[in-house]
DNA sequence: TAAGATTGAGTCTTCAATCTTG
DNA sequence: CAAGATTGAAGACTCAATCTTA
């Protein structure tokens, strides 16, 4: 069976033309086009997932990260680089979070140019109601593959990971 | 060895919880979350690539339906359908596309609500200069992957689409 | 000068409202 | 009214410029 015939006709112009192509190396473009379908479904589910909560995946993150700190309390540089976005980007979702009183900005006690940023009991109440929901979400995502097959693509996308920080 | 170790702090967090929980299941989150960091680096990664050519995947995307389509030219919606994004989002990407010349509007022969749209000679040379490069691109990314382990993915991932798919 | 946070411009995305034409 | 395209508001992201404080 082909798998690409399941694909968008985005990616079917470029299975057109791998076959033409020269050195086409049709598995990789396949396998490739492939993976890119199911992430971006992945991480769109992701993302209708939490909005019920009114979350997104960067506010998720700060609100984890947060509720694991000493006080509740993190600056926004530190989050920002546990998060793995920019300090721009936090000061976006933190605009958020704070609208919906999730968080609160209070000054630095020691160093006035910084802030420190805390998770409300509002905000931990959230995130305690959230996780165990994400958990069964995860698991429910998961239900096709057995445990053998779970190993199996933690090493394969261990090798793809690789290929990317290659490129890099 | 554990794999979540080379994971993001944000990951580590989910992680720490899991385990807590009384019905973690490990293995489900743990490669849930390797597939997330795989996937988002996949995705910049592309971004970047595609962003030397001054393109993203979306105008890439409409390019090559356009490159395929009789007389180079589609309306907004068919593009929109069949890159599967809106319409909101075609008329952005078209604009970009129209700034630099790569496409064309031009009135509707048929339908005046309507539009064609067309691919100029400057877009056809793009496009026949960015694909062999983006082939070789993506075999170096797969480079790692030996070909039954692509065979091996390309199953796994229909697995893992069937559970996004079953939750909508 | 440098560090921390914010703001502004720009991209990509969505959805809802609007305008034009059928 | 319905269909096609655009626009506007909003979220999430980047990078570069700016403001404040050290």
């Amino acid at each position: 069976m082909d798998t690409a015939q399941r694909s968008l006709p985005k990616h079917q112009m470029i299975w057109n033309r791998a076959h033409q192509a020269p050195d086409g190396d049709i598995s990789s473009i396949e396998t490739y086009l492939l993976f890119l379908r199911v992430a971006s479904d992945v991480l769109s589910a992701l993302q209708v997932h939490l909005g019920q909560y009114g979350l997104s995946d960067g506010k998720l993150a700060v609100l984890m990260l947060l509720s694991e700190a000493p006080n509740y309390s993190m600056t926004p540089s530190e989050l920002a680089q546990q998060a793995g976005v920019t300090r721009g980007t936090i000061t976006g979702l933190l605009d958020g979070l704070e609208r919906t009183r999730l968080i609160e900005r209070v000054v630095h006690p020691k160093n006035r140019r910084m802030l420190l940023i805390r998770l409300t009991p509002r905000g931990l109440d959230l995130l305690n109601q959230v996780l165990p929901q994400h958990f069964q979400y995860i698991r429910a995502l998961m239900a096709n593959l057995s445990e053998a097959e779970k190993q199996q693509l933690l090493v394969l996308l261990g090798k793809l990971d690789q290929g990317v920080v290659a490129l890099r």
